[in-house]
DNA sequence: CTATGATTGTCACTATATATGACAATAACC
DNA sequence: GGTTATTGTCATATATAGTGACAATCATAG
């Protein structure tokens, strides 16, 4: 090995979109889970009550193809909710295997504020960047998503695709 | 309430730049696991590889340092890797208690193919977008997390800060 | 109307990951 | 020489996620 510069082989791992996107993303996942837990919510939880909000008395079945996760996954996450007492398990008017779901008076007290919540993470993230820089990125990671055939909406790390990836021995 | 337009209050979830960072790095993440599963590895041990090809004899708790993880979480990595034949625990030149690491040549033939598949994986991600973009994106992203206080290539996925933010029982 | 199969919500069980604390060996310090 | 800190290891708790089974109910076929 001759003259070469030594330093040359190292492919700049943080100069990837790929890594940097997980980096960032695990670390806004973090610190709203952070936000979120003085009020004794979870992102899970959030991210139900924002569902059931736009169109109450859903069923179990109905708001977890929404959310993308396995209806055993949401007994779970309604259990939890429930005993808040944030929503309420009402009978489904033509379905009685079925719950209708329905948020309480406190779910639509607090509701808004885990939406402050979200919005003052939103303008700590992007502080250091002007308006239009802020239009872009979002169209960007917009585009990003919408190619990589993600759900707007939909958060991945709650899947049920039956993938996985989680589970290889080593 | 009068006459209110009813649909105004709901904040697009979709357009905030901290969701879909969420939501693009568990995708990225999920699907740098799943390319690098067929080579035997998952995200750590690559990790763990690459800090360690930059500088060969490290310790384990070198590494577990500069990888942000814990040294108790570091002797299950390294374990899996010398298992596989990728590393080796040799003796600590001034050190006893320490033991000093080093890459097998079966690691200096795997590390190259990891980092293609991880080369696959960026311009696959990026195929949508043009080149200006793409440095744009890529700029944008690194000053989100210089200023988020993300350490250079330092994964927080694997992080030992002490905050253990999935603690809280709901 | 009844019989068969599909769906809903629930639970129990398993595996996996993660964190915590203890430990022996060794080093560093005074 | 004696005390304290560090390194690597292990055992154990804890939380999370996935799987399969189940009763109740619905839908459909005959």
């Amino acid at each position: 090995m001759g003259e070469i510069t030594q330093r040359a082989p190292i492919p700049p791992l943080a100069g990837r979109a790929s890594f940097l996107l997980s980096q960032l993303g695990t670390r806004s996942a973090q610190e709203f889970a952070n936000r979120l837990a003085p009020l004794g919510m979870r992102p899970s939880h959030f991210g139900l009550l924002m569902h059931l909000s736009q169109d109450e008395g859903q069923s179990q079945q109905q708001l977890a193809d929404a959310m993308g996760i396995h209806r055993n996954v949401m007994v779970g996450l309604v259990d939890d909710l429930e005993n808040r007492g944030l929503i309420e398990r009402r009978r489904h008017p033509t379905d009685r295997r079925a719950h209708a779901l329905h948020l309480t008076a406190a779910a639509h007290d607090l509701l808004p504020r885990a939406r402050r919540a979200a919005d003052e993470q939103e303008t700590q993230l992007l502080a250091g960047i002007d308006e239009a820089d802020r239009n872009h990125l979002i169209a960007l990671l917009q585009r990003l998503a919408d190619h990589a055939g993600l759900s707007p909406g939909v958060h991945p790390g709650l899947r049920d695709d039956g993938s996985s990836a989680a589970h290889r021995p080593c």
